[in-house]
DNA sequence: ATTCATTAGTCAGCAAGCTTAGCATATTGT
DNA sequence: ACAATATGCTAAGCTTGCTGACTAATGAAT
């Protein structure tokens, strides 16, 4: 085979996804956007869930639990997030004192200054579509719809 | 501080995700979608990435490296999902004649039964939206883009 | 007061992305 | 013909989703 085998999305057609099911468009769109994001991130020395992690503790000193409700994610993987965050420098954990079940977390300076010099990062990694407003609308719908079929909230 | 700290997303705003970047919000989606594909399709014996190459590989016999580019994945990973549907006896690899460097890859028997019980699950699985025709154009033009940078094809 | 259920967090192990580093086979250049 | 390069695939190890099982602390019920 000398001619490449891979056939280009030619002009004209809509390309071979055009009748994938759209849930694995989002799956591929979702994976694409992240690297994107990682790649740029990785300057800042923040992974993507730890961007997350940063930009939800904001000011304030939320507790893991809610954290990971706010992120959609489960409390086990939010505790491995915060675990590299603690040991990178970029949070801190503290027993609340009301309750010691639960742990504290907050930014320590090094963690304001990651999420200072990260935060702008969304017009440069993000790129242009059409439809952006349809586009977030739609996710929106999605993530309510979804997270109330798993977490039944 | 007594009274709980998460401000609950009131009526009348349009919940925390609203300045939200789009990007976390496509992963977020895709993965609350992903979930729900992932249990339909464990009761068909199939996991997301399998479902996803026994549809690529169709009725025909294409190289790994094909199928890889064609899931936008990587070929290292492409090789994983398929040692897998491989142990389950979903597909089958042989050499091919051609060129002794290259897998190609068929269906079996079995494969061919698990993605005809399977391939109707879309509507099943995926939720209604307000905007589906502009979503899906946004998340190609995403794929599109992504797939250029990542891979400058 | 003691027991029991619930809640917050962690640990271990799986899945499927990724990267880097090989090995085997083909192709190309001298 | 043979060395160098390119290509297809696999291996190993990281990350961050997930689940299931555990501990510690709290709160409720007897």
């Amino acid at each position: 085979m000398v001619q490449p085998s891979l056939p280009e999305p030619e002009e004209g057609d809509h390309g071979p996804m055009a009748n994938w099911p759209t849930g694995r468009l989002l799956s591929i769109a979702g994976r694409l956007v992240e690297q994107a994001w990682i790649a740029a991130l990785a300057d800042h020395g923040l992974s993507h869930a730890g961007f997350i992690a940063l930009h939800l503790i904001g000011t304030g000193s939320p507790s893991q639990t809610e954290l990971a409700s706010q992120a959609k994610v489960e409390a086990q993987t939010m505790s491995r997030t915060l675990d590299k965050l603690e040991r990178d420098g970029f949070i801190r954990r503290s027993r609340d004192p009301k309750d010691a079940r639960r742990h504290v977390v907050s930014r320590t300076v090094e963690g304001e200054k990651a999420w200072d010099s990260a935060k702008h990062l969304e017009a440069e990694v993000f790129p242009t579509v059409s439809h952006p407003q349809e586009l977030r609308d739609a996710l929106i719908e999605l993530i309510n719809d979804g997270t109330r079929k798993r977490w039944q909230s």
